[in-house]
RNA sequence: GCGCCCGUAGCUCAACUGGAUAGAGCAUCAGACUUCGGAUCUGAGGGUUGGGGGUUCGACUCCCUCCGGGCGCACCA
């Protein structure tokens, strides 16, 4: 509809020699205002110096469209345009979304432009939190979205595994396995105090015996390393794919000690002049940058920050192709990104190529009272214990629910509740009863059961009354929703049209009985069910949310 | 103190990135199908968009300032 429209106004403006200015197409908030709108005359109107509303009478007059689309050119208030379709436009339409099916919404846009989102990335230290569970949500749904619009996609998980976190780590799992022999040894004061820990102390216990007690404490310290690393990766792995959620490339951030990346960066710089020595240790010039203050790369104890492997790790990033990054990150790190993204461009890499999505923080909401969630008391929620509560489908949608910038509130009680409350049940039971009502009609040997050709003899212009022809247009616009969500790094906008898809759906249902004497228009009515319910899928789909055939 | 995010209906949030009369859900109140799923639908009330200035045809959106909340500001990640 828009790119239809877009076409014939180009062609109107270029007869009028009114160049270079592309018109910006909308849906208007008031139904009386039409389908699409659009301020062209507006916007040209401050560069011609002439009045709007005359300008869009020129327009309007050099306008011409194919017979049987649009039926209603108006010019309104200060000099808006706005058009209306014909019913038949849209439900025209349905026959594109049968066909195209569960691709339906996809675009090629993107041209494969070869992408890399980087999500998660959490320390295996610990179980992950209800916050890295958002981020989760929030990237592997962005890189859905990347997908369907034609974006060669990797889904990559930066994997801290170097560093002194690990050794804390693995002294800590030391430490414990130690007081299953002896329960007076010491534990050290800054260790993970987890219970986990012990977890995989006694698992360790278990598999080694008291082997460890008579090594030398650095080699005991690398099997508990080892030993940790692994549990923690597999209980971080096994958790995320509860949430649907599984990544392409786990990258070891140890490599790029192993590899010389580090050195690279570090002698890369100097021979810029954007690194120098001072008090032992070594530091990054971003004030040469334009940034407020200079950064140690590295520590005078020899340890690299984590900035240095930050900066090699982007630069690996473009060395292997990707041509976009983007980088889903927690509010928390909205301070290390000028560094990063000075260190790439210091490289001779393009930093607009990487786009950084910060998210901000989730409080739960139990019983109307903030659940306080602290690392030291026990009242710690970890996204397992929410999974475990309210499901994998709520944790997911009510995660992707909220505008990203927005600091999220998350209603358990609301979450598990299986009633028209819950806005993911709406949608849902939006999905199943499309589903029921297919297999009435089948069982009224209106619709036979093999899905092929089901709707061949359909004809969708009988479709003219209101809440039809609404459903019909609203499913139109799946395609520049998924668009738009996908480009401007807001996925919520996915939930709020399929509650739209679904609301409009409901409405025609209520007002008219799909299965009718009339066979025909059963077959209509069925027609646009199914479209419906191919959007509400594919959407679902997108969001990594079950579409329940029953519920 | 400095930087970033947020402040919109009683509550949780939208507003297509500067557009027309700021919209949904929940809550409250009043209604609706004797056959396809009532986990549905229709309607009503509810607002100085935190306050104050500015920019322009036009501001929730951009700029300045103040107030309130969150997150940062390491030789932690």
């Amino acid at each position: 509809m828009k790119k239809y429209l877009e076409q014939k106004i180009l062609e109107a403006l270029t007869s009028l020699s009114y160049t270079d200015t592309i018109p910006t197409l909308e849906r208007p908030k008031l139904e009386q205002h039409g389908d699409v709108t659009t301020n062209v005359a507006m916007v040209l109107a401050r560069k011609a110096g002439k009045n709007p509303r005359a300008i869009a009478e020129e327009i309007v007059n050099a306008l011409r469209f194919d017979p049987g689309t649009v039926t209603n050119v108006e010019i309104a208030g200060p000099g808006f345009i706005n058009f209306r379709f014909s019913g038949l436009f849209f439900t025209r339409g349905i026959g594109d979304i049968l066909k195209q099916s569960e691709t339906f919404g996809r675009t090629a846009e993107g041209r494969k432009k070869k992408t890399q989102v980087e999500f998660v990335s959490a320390n295996p230290t610990g179980p992950l939190s209800v916050g890295h569970g958002r981020q989760a949500a929030i990237g592997d749904t962005i890189a859905t979205l990347l997908e369907w619009t034609g974006h060669e996609v990797t889904r990559e998980y930066y994997y801290n595994n170097a560093g002194r976190q690990m050794r804390k780590l693995a002294e800590s799992t030391y430490a414990r396995y130690r007081q299953l022999f002896d329960p007076l040894a010491p534990f050290p004061e800054d260790g993970y105090q987890g219970e986990y820990i012990r977890v995989i102390a006694e698992e360790l216990k278990r598999s080694q015996g008291d082997r460890l007690l008579s090594m030398p404490d650095e080699e005991a310290l690398e099997v508990c390393k080892g030993a940790s690393e692994a549990a923690l990766f597999e209980a971080i792995r096994k958790v995320l794919a509860r949430m649907n959620v599984r990544f392409d490339v786990f990258f070891n951030e140890d490599s790029l000690y192993t590899s010389g990346a580090l050195d690279d960066v570090v002698s890369e710089l100097r021979t810029k002049g954007l690194a120098y020595d001072k008090d032992g240790a070594v530091w990054f010039k971003a004030t040469a940058l334009g940034l407020e203050q200079d950064r140690v790369m590295i520590k005078s104890t020899g340890e690299p920050t984590y900035r240095l492997p930050d900066i090699a790790y982007h630069r690996e990033k473009f060395r292997r192709g990707f041509e976009l990054v983007v980088d889903v990150f927690g509010a928390d790190h909205i301070a290390t990104i000028p560094d990063v993204l000075a260190g790439i461009q210091a490289l001779g890499y393009d930093k607009t190529r990487v786009k950084v999505v910060i998210h901000q923080f989730v409080t739960l909401l139990r019983d109307g009272q903030q659940v306080k969630m602290s690392k030291r008391q026990a009242n710690f929620v970890t996204l397992e214990e929410l999974i475990d509560e309210v499901g994998p489908d709520a944790v997911r949608f009510f995660f992707i629910m909220r505008s990203i910038s927005s600091h999220l509130e998350f209603d358990l009680n609301l979450a598990k509740e299986q009633s028209e409350k819950n806005p993911m049940y709406y949608l849902q039971y939006a999905h199943a009863r499309i589903a029921s009502i297919l297999r009435f009609a089948e069982s009224e040997g209106v619709l036979t059961a093999q899905e092929q050709n089901r709707f061949a003899t359909a004809d969708v212009s009988l479709l003219k009354e209101e809440s039809e022809v609404a459903l019909a247009k609203l499913l139109m616009e799946f395609p520049d929703i998924v668009l738009s969500s996908c480009m401007s790094f807001e996925p919520h906008r996915l939930p709020g049209y399929l509650g739209d898809v679904a609301t409009a759906f409901h409405k025609f249902y209520h007002d008219h009985r799909v299965v009718v004497p009339e066979r025909d228009l059963s077959l209509a009515r069925l027609a646009l069910c199914r479209a419906a319910q191919i959007v509400l899928a594919n959407g679902l789909k997108i969001l990594g949310i079950s579409a329940p055939e029953r519920m």
